[in-house]
DNA sequence: CTAGGTATTTAGACAACCCTAAAATTGTTT
DNA sequence: AAACAATTTTAGGGTTGTCTAAATACCTAG
């Protein structure tokens, strides 16, 4: 039985996986979780012991099978409580992250799944992020084109419409890969084009024919 | 910000106190929350400096109006998660204490209040136990007489109908007080003479003519 | 290819709770 | 009033998860 510190922990590093599943530095898990370093890598190696992650000395942290299941239920717990917290107890989207972040916590498996199903087997949270199934299985995810997103929505690169070498060379050459956060800054009228964030560090422009053919998805 | 075991301690404390508010002895409370009594004088001491509890060695505890109100607010959000939970999640009346355990941890004013409007303000929980509104305050307690309750039912003594100096004398020498506990514990219908368990403790039998004459609400 | 900066780990501590074993207090009995 | 029993407290530790400061490993710029 695991705590809720376990969890956090589990979850975070589920987040900073990305797609491509590679190793989540020490730092990243401290930032993400507004502790110390000294302290992930004390926690890391007992959840190395614990068999929910595979940490090796300074190259970083991945989770284990059974730490990623832990995480996809954690998170599908947090999903549909924000679902709950919105449509049933009226909340607005920006005050149900932190009730959420306790509710996730709550260990009855048969409380989620009749909360699930009280809830009308909900795909999506009210920040259109997906919820896992009962498998821990996401629904297949909406695939937007990136034009069609509003200014501070994000997304993740699940596609390119277009795929001429010289337009994918573009991508690498601006080290834009599937999987890749995308955040929209601005979107200019005049010329369609969209000024955006990438993994939370590069800012480019986009000009309307780049950004309607690449395809995203809604961040997790 | 308490902890959810300084709440634990809280609710026991109150719920070892009674009408009567008498000073709480170190090993019951570490009788009711499973631990030893070593812990609970490490940690009254603990909740005293938080001037949660008034705590006098060798003397006991009781609950500061401080701890009282967080205690009352404890047994609140348990109380209206044991509602929703029969409710709207279709659970069975004995399925739900441990899950409310987690959920009265929860720290939401706002959603509590919003879970109370929700089940339209409930008075009382599945058992039948009084639910205290916003302000810590108990609804008017329904009174019944000893011999209307079923085999199974808890209930504290809040009256007695007969007040001769000898009914009084006879309670008193079975150790019978307001506030004191009574378990049913079976009935018989040839004499409706009840059996019943005073305060987890004694097992004993009341004649009708006493049963009738013991005014009783739900356990809380 | 090495010096210096950054990331990471180790060492040593601390707070919240919990425990066992032993000592102290209370209270009860003779 | 003394002695015994029951209750309670103290003393000394343990675990989880956190922190600061110092040491070590890694990496990149010159």
């Amino acid at each position: 039985m695991q705590t809720s510190t376990t969890e956090d922990y589990l979850k975070a590093i589920f987040k900073l996986s990305g797609k491509d599943k590679v190793g989540v530095s020490t730092n990243s898990i401290s930032e993400e979780l507004s502790t110390k370093a000294s302290s992930v890598t004390d926690m890391v190696k007992k959840l190395s012991d614990k068999n929910l992650v595979n940490y090796i000395k300074y190259q970083g942290t991945t989770l284990t099978k059974e730490g990623e299941n832990i995480a996809l239920m954690v998170i599908r717990k947090h999903r549909l409580w924000e679902v709950f917290l919105v449509e049933k107890m009226e909340f607005g989207w920006d005050e149900i992250h932190e009730i959420a972040e306790q509710l996730e916590h709550i260990r009855s498996p048969k409380l989620i799944d009749k909360l699930d199903e009280y809830l009308g087997y909900p795909k999506n949270d009210p920040h259109g992020d997906p919820i896992p199934d009962k498998n821990g299985v996401f629904p297949k995810l909406k695939i937007f084109k990136l034009n069609e997103l509003k200014i501070g929505e994000e997304a993740i690169l699940t596609g390119v419409s277009e795929d001429s070498k010289e337009f994918l060379r573009y991508l690498d050459g601006i080290n834009l890969k599937l999987g890749s956060e995308i955040e929209v800054l601005d979107f200019f009228k005049f010329d369609k084009s969209i000024q955006v964030k990438i993994n939370n560090k590069t800012e480019l422009t986009f000009s309307d024919l780049v950004s309607k053919n690449l395809n995203v998805s809604k961040d997790n």
